[in-house]
RNA sequence: GGUCUCAUAGUUCAAUGGAUAGAAUAGGAGUUUCCUAAACUCUAGAUCCAAGUUCGAUUCUUGGUGAGACCA
């Protein structure tokens, strides 16, 4: 138990001896204190002054005066201004927890499994190339996935590739188009930015087409569906669907380059799944739901044919969910495979890390397998993020206005480099140290760059200044660690024996805020939001920095005080190693 | 037209209804005979507007304004 929770059951406990009351644990606000007040934790009394009839004064008082008396061993002090009551924790406290777990290098970390969870991200598209958008969700989801492992989770992390539709058709008649039989290969291009560009150059066609039959006299809106290259497409996507070899050859092979250049982005950002499902699979998954709604009243069939579900009672719309002509829509085969999920994997809890645009259907979806009562609706969460954005507006890969995701950790391990070189400490590392130290520092301030906002607001990325290496950013917090790790180096640490329970302050303080890292990865998890975590571990680092800058460690007062700071340093070590692991990224030993 | 999200220092971000609204960065002033100055210390600077609920509102409610997304 921590300490904010022992602090919530001793008052609880004491109000209840005091005023044959019970007050439930969480009704009760602990926080910490104020540094202009004297004390470490304070009980907010505003909230029960009415219940128990007290003037907040007396009560901060005679509560104060039990628990000093009756728990001396956790408490030592106590003060009362207005309505709060302020405690200082007994010293022993602080000293025991250090004893415990300074050498624990999995402090923090919940073992054991309680639940299973499903975390669905990244789910790319196999005509657009990762860009920076991309990173924030793959980033997001691999963050949460292991915030929950954390937390006493069993986390399947699953994708879901989009690799089949009009829009993959574009790609397939641009490339037959224009390409003369080119391949990633013989033009030495990525494969995702090779069909990506075909994309591009449909688009560029498909205008040109429009504005010719315009300027022959047609109308905009007849034009733009009776361009020939648009035929084309749909006459493919038909084609594929009846399976005609050389269309789904084609298909294979284009998606197969494109999977290669998704393969190397995943693994240079160092993303992985455990279960990675195609929509060429699964697009015809749910059909047999629309029955099964039809049958239970949940939906309910218009003359023409078609099929909707009525949502106004939840303040939605009237939704469809079958085309007249029996063709599916998105949202059914969202349905099926929700529930193809459940059935292979029975995991309570799914989260589908998907941008705010989606906020609507992902409403929409839960609610219908709400309704149809479907197993694990209800453990359905919506991980919803806001757009990265540039200063000009939103990315489009249609219009070719994107950061690429490549390009960008590239020039940001570039950056690290140039400033490592710089700086000259590490002259002594081999080639391959010194590439891992400059991916590590690079791709760590990226991914720290877009965990740090909450998930749900956006993101304007100005690519004219570059990200940050100092300040609220990784490279700070694994300059830290290195320093921490140096210290380490040079001085033995010995079993920490309690002697003089005398700590300064910013011994307390450091001690006190490591005792609070299980509380942030459960808050972390809790609100699915990894930015709590950056936050946390931001704080630990410049408080550690504070630290180090006024107490020397090698050169302490004494032995026993040399000690009690090389375990502190030790536990802040761990501390910061752990958090950051659990936003995917490295902390280097030296740098 | 309807629904949803966001709005806090020059800028980028914090703040489960609680004390004098925290950081970072940019600005100003300092710190290196001593454990890594990618660091530390000091300084100045903000809640979009208007009502309401409350002992207490950045937070909750209503109505505006501005930005964005979605549904038809």
């Amino acid at each position: 138990m921590n300490v904010i929770e022992q602090i919530k059951a001793s008052v609880a406990a004491a109000i209840t001896h005091l005023y044959k009351t019970d007050i439930s644990q969480k009704d009760i606000l602990v926080n910490t204190t104020k540094p202009e007040f004297e004390g470490d934790y304070t009980v907010v009394l505003f909230a029960f002054v009415k219940q128990l009839k007290q003037n907040p004064e007396a009560l901060g008082n005679s509560l104060g005066n039990y628990l000093i008396h009756q728990h001396n061993q956790l408490f030592i002090e106590f003060n009362v201004v207005k309505g709060f009551l302020n405690l200082t924790i007994h010293p022993n406290i602080w000293l025991q927890f250090l004893q415990k777990e300074s050498n624990h290098s999995q402090y923090g970390i919940t073992t054991t499994v309680n639940n299973k969870v499903m975390v669905e991200y990244s789910s790319p598209n196999t005509n657009k190339p990762i860009h920076l958008g991309h990173l924030r969700n793959n980033f997001l989801g691999w963050s949460i996935a292991a915030i929950l492992e954390a937390n006493g989770n069993e986390v399947v992390k699953t994708c879901i590739v989009n690799d089949r539709g009009i829009h993959i058709c574009k790609s397939m008649i641009a490339w037959q188009l224009f390409a003369n039989g080119d391949t990633p290969e013989s033009t030495q291009t990525k494969g995702d930015n090779f069909v990506g560009s075909y994309y591009v150059k449909f688009n560029e066609a498909y205008k040109q087409e429009v504005n010719a039959l315009i300027a022959d006299g047609m109308q905009k809106e007849i034009a733009e569906k009776e361009a020939p290259i648009l035929k084309a497409t749909q006459q493919m996507l038909l084609d594929w669907e009846a399976g005609k070899p050389d269309v789904i050859e084609l298909w294979k092979n284009m998606n197969q380059w494109v999977y290669d250049g998704f393969d190397e982005t995943y693994k240079n950002i160092g993303t992985s799944f455990d279960k990675i499902y195609y929509e060429s699979n699964t697009y015809l998954l749910g059909k047999d739901l629309v029955e099964k709604g039809l049958q239970k009243n949940v939906f309910y069939k218009k003359e023409d044919g078609s099929v909707w579900i009525d949502l106004t009672d939840n303040g939605l719309d009237e939704k469809i969910v079958q085309r007249r002509d029996g063709t599916s829509v998105y949202i059914t085969q969202d349905i099926g495979l929700a529930e193809q999920r459940y059935e292979e994997y029975k995991a309570n809890e799914s989260i589908y890390v998907i941008g705010d645009e989606q906020n609507y259907h992902m409403k929409v979806l839960k609610l219908i397998c709400q309704k149809l009562k479907l197993p694990g609706a209800d453990g359905i969460y919506h991980l919803s993020y806001g757009m990265v954005e540039l200063p000009t507006g939103k990315m489009k890969s249609r219009e070719g206005t994107v950061v690429d995701a490549d390009d960008i950790v590239e020039e940001m391990i570039k950056i690290s480099k140039q400033k490592t070189e710089e700086l000259g400490k590490v002259n002594d590392f081999t080639t391959e140290e010194l590439n891992d130290l400059y991916r590590m520092i690079g791709l760590g301030a990226l991914k720290f760059f877009l965990l740090r906002v909450d998930p749900k607001k956006r993101i304007i990325f100005n690519p004219e200044e570059s990200i940050d290496f100092h300040g609220f950013t990784a490279p700070f917090i694994q300059y830290t660690h290195a320093r921490i790790k140096s210290i380490l180096r040079k001085n033995e640490l010995l079993p920490l024996t309690i002697t003089d329970a005398a700590l300064l302050k910013l011994e307390k303080d450091l001690i006190k805020h490591l005792e609070l890292f299980p509380a942030a990865l459960a808050e972390a998890a809790q609100e699915h939001d990894p930015s709590k975590i950056t936050i946390y571990i931001f704080n630990t680092a410049q408080l550690f920095n504070s630290f180090y800058a006024q107490h020397s460690i090698a050169n302490a007062e004494s032995e026993d005080k040399k000690q009690l700071r090389l375990h502190i340093a030790q536990l802040t070590a761990h501390v910061i190693k752990t958090g950051m692991k659990v936003l995917g990224i490295g902390v280097p030993e030296r740098m």
